[in-house]
DNA sequence: CCCTTATTGCAAATGCTTCCCAATAACAAT
DNA sequence: ATTGTTATTGGGAAGCATTTGCAATAAGGG
């Protein structure tokens, strides 16, 4: 587990939950990652979750996603930045990252003059698992 | 007031939202629309108005936008699908289409052999109004 | 080893949305 | 027009994700 520092104090619940994170290979919930750290440390409460969550996301270390659910879902940051295409029947997530997005974004800042910071696609589909069962 | 059919009963709530939401020329919400219906039928219920939001955009009339805040938007549903890029100091949304979309749906399907059924960009920035106002 | 104060656990509060249920009203069939 | 069926309503309670208040704890600089 890592020792590192975050510009905070690093609390064991801090560092369980961020090596919890690290070590899923998909996008976490608050509960979920709440089950989690409960099965290593019992005493651990909801709102430390909730709290760490909060401070490792504007410390930059993970990224909150929106995937079409009623709560959010995380995961380590990792640059480039990637979107996202969830399969609406079974919930399997395609990441996916694509140089149109650079061209959409300096098209919209053009038009809009706006500056823009951030940029978020979300894709809905059926992946191929799917498609062959209901197929058959 | 428009009298048409939805396949439902049109009832004077559901007359009087639709109504609502087609003179609203933003997104509106939830919380807003209750408010605005309430001044021309006071006994109208929250539970009738996210009853109604729910079965208009079933039925394809509005759309749902998730914006960023913790609650939907709605705005009636026009062809084309437009995206969304939202000043995040003053909440203004510019609309916008791109051809980038299409490109990005088909290069994804490819690469994921998902079918992608839909897709939706959302943008946060500074407008330009807001350049202006933190410049001086 | 202290001292300061960031952080925690717990419980209560919040904001948005959904659900329940008895009363009402749409509208199809008579 | 009158009726019967049943979708829809209002009101309130419940649900779910998240935030907040507060007293107790512990991190880590000096
Ligand atoms: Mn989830
Ligand atoms: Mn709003
Ligand atoms: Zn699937
Ligand atoms: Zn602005």
């Amino acid at each position: 587990m890592a020792t590192e520092t975050i510009g905070q104090r690093m609390t064991a619940q801090r560092r369980l939950l961020l090596d919890i994170i690290r070590s899923a290979n998909d996008h976490i919930d608050a509960d979920g990652l709440y089950r989690q750290a409960k099965e290593r440390d019992p005493r651990i409460s909801l709102s430390t979750v909730y709290r760490n969550l909060s401070l490792l996301k504007d410390v930059g270390l993970i990224a909150e996603r929106r995937l079409g659910e009623g709560h959010h879902h995380y995961e380590i940051n990792v640059a480039p930045h990637h979107h996202h295409l969830v399969c609406v029947e079974c919930g399997v997530v395609f990441e996916f990252e694509s140089h149109f997005t650079e061209k959409m974004k300096a098209a919209v800042e053009e038009a809009s003059q706006y500056v823009i910071t951030n940029i978020e696609v979300n894709m809905q589909g059926h992946c191929r698992d799917c498609l062959e069962k209901s197929s058959q």
